[in-house]
DNA sequence: ATAGGGGTATAC
DNA sequence: GTATACCCCTAT
């Protein structure tokens, strides 16, 4: 795949906030590959899917196929899946069954036929193949449904249940966790790289001093221009967006300045080694004259890739979903959109969100699910420090330099949530760090 | 050992 | 004021 193609993807994947157009398509659209890129991509595209189908308030069968595709995806770079991955693929699965229990009885054909369609064929399958997505809660909700089938007690009690709050709850957590682990983009990696470089060659003999300094790395790549970047936007149409999940990547831009000139042959980092074709190589070694080269050769690419997946929109997408959940108990995904700025960019979107909704739903408008208060979650004040205000010297504060995030992001992939087994399993980038720290990290990264 | 509430410093 | 990053405390 070519190094524009990887960057356009990007961008779609991580920037764009209800695209007009499915990941899935834009990822059919360019010729993906099986590095460990690609399945990186891959992997953003089908967090990308399930994003949207929250932001729509969709909680269908669909979804089982995402978290499906998923699980595949994370197996192939060997990394353990989390709990919030099984725990949300537990509870939509029971959700998708749950929204064929609207009629007061078990004695409707829907029902069965959910039945017999998710839990024995489709979790069958996953049984065979050995997945981990079927855990203990899995085996127990089928078990609970099917002997509902028979039990109108059971089935009445499964029916008022708010499995839809739970699901959509596992879910954002699924999201989180995945985009935290994810990281940078390649554009930021390469713009790090780069800036390191530059301030290496800056200081001229004189090597960087890596163990002190490196956290403000980080905070100067963050200040470089990006103005090719709000070109490429007015080449969508869009706005940015203001969805939490990709903030990490709030910096893409800079990243674009590594089309301008001479050597990211020099890159050597595993993951850039296809980066340089003959791109760079046209381009005049001026800033500005590279900058604009860029900005006018990815809005014009953006412009195309646009053309090619905008027509397919919906062809491929809701292969199964002739009924649409979105009329009733929407807790709302807000947690999907952390920074708060998230409604603004409906306005382009907007035009082909609507499309279908109109014939099928009053049918289904007339079942009565329960509304379920949103769990409060109980403030416990223990009051406990009343006199006696020790003066307690803390520990001075320490910024974490990127490698030990990097660090703890290949923790979390190896071992999950086990901060002992991640500290113990990099002893030497996390000599300063307590586990409580990597966990307080990871809090952070994933925003909660 | 870990999760989660809370404190403090800092930037906006 | 809010938001963030780091550090501390404590219940389980």
């Amino acid at each position: 795949m070519e190094v524009i193609d990887q960057w356009v993807a990007e961008f779609f994947l991580l920037r764009q906030h209800n695209p007009r157009a499915s990941p899935i398509n834009l990822i059919s659209a360019l010729k993906l590959g099986d590095s460990s890129d690609c399945i990186k991509l891959k992997i953003s595209s089908v967090l990308r899917d399930i994003s949207n189908s929250l932001i729509r308030g969709t909680i269908d069968e669909g979804m089982l196929d995402l978290l499906e595709i998923l699980e595949k995806l994370l197996l192939q770079q060997h990394s353990l899946l989390m709990d919030s991955h099984k725990s949300a693929y537990c509870w939509t699965a029971t959700e998708c069954t749950l929204r064929f229990m609207w009629p007061m009885f078990a004695s409707d054909g829907l029902f069965t036929d959910a039945l017999e369609r998710i839990w024995t064929k489709r979790i069958g399958i996953l049984k065979e193949s050995g997945s981990d997505l079927v855990t203990c809660d899995l085996l127990k909700w089928e078990s609970d449904l099917k002997k509902a089938l028979g039990d109108p007690e059971l089935y009445q009690r499964i029916r008022e249940t708010n499995i839809r709050y739970t699901a959509i709850s596992f879910l954002t957590q699924l999201l989180k966790e995945q985009w935290a682990l994810l990281g940078s983009s390649s554009l930021e990696s390469v713009a790090q790289r780069r800036f390191l470089k530059r301030k290496a060659v800056n200081v001229e003999g004189d090597v960087v001093d890596n163990r002190g300094d490196q956290s403000d790395v980080d905070e100067s790549t963050r200040r470089f221009g990006s103005d090719t970047i709000d070109i490429a936007n007015e080449a969508r149409g869009e706005r940015e967006d203001g969805n939490g999940i990709g903030r990490d990547n709030a910096n893409d831009g800079e990243g674009m300045e590594c089309l301008e000139n001479d050597g990211i042959d020099n890159v050597n980092a595993a993951d850039e080694e296809h980066t340089v074709s003959a791109q760079d190589q046209e381009h005049e070694p001026t800033l500005d004259k590279g900058d604009e080269m860029a900005a006018r050769e990815l809005k014009e690419y953006l412009v195309e890739i646009q053309g090619h997946i905008d027509p397919s929109t919906r062809q491929g997408e809701e292969p199964n979903s002739a009924i649409d959940h979105s009329v009733d108990v929407t807790p709302p995904p807000t947690r999907v959109n952390r920074t708060g700025t998230g409604c603004q960019d409906h306005n382009e979107a907007s035009d082909n969100v609507n499309e279908k909704g109109s014939d099928s739903q009053e049918t289904w408008s007339s079942r009565v699910r329960p509304r379920r208060p949103t769990p409060v979650t109980l403030s416990v004040s223990p009051l406990k420090k009343g006199g006696l205000a020790k003066p307690h010297v803390r520990r001075p504060k320490k910024f974490w330099k990127p490698e030990e995030v990097e660090a703890l992001r290949e923790g979390v992939k190896e071992y999950g949530k086990s901060w002992k087994d991640i500290k113990n399993g990099n002893p030497a980038v996390f000599a300063e760090r307590t586990e409580v720290d990597l966990k307080d990290k990871w809090r952070n990264l994933v925003g909660g």
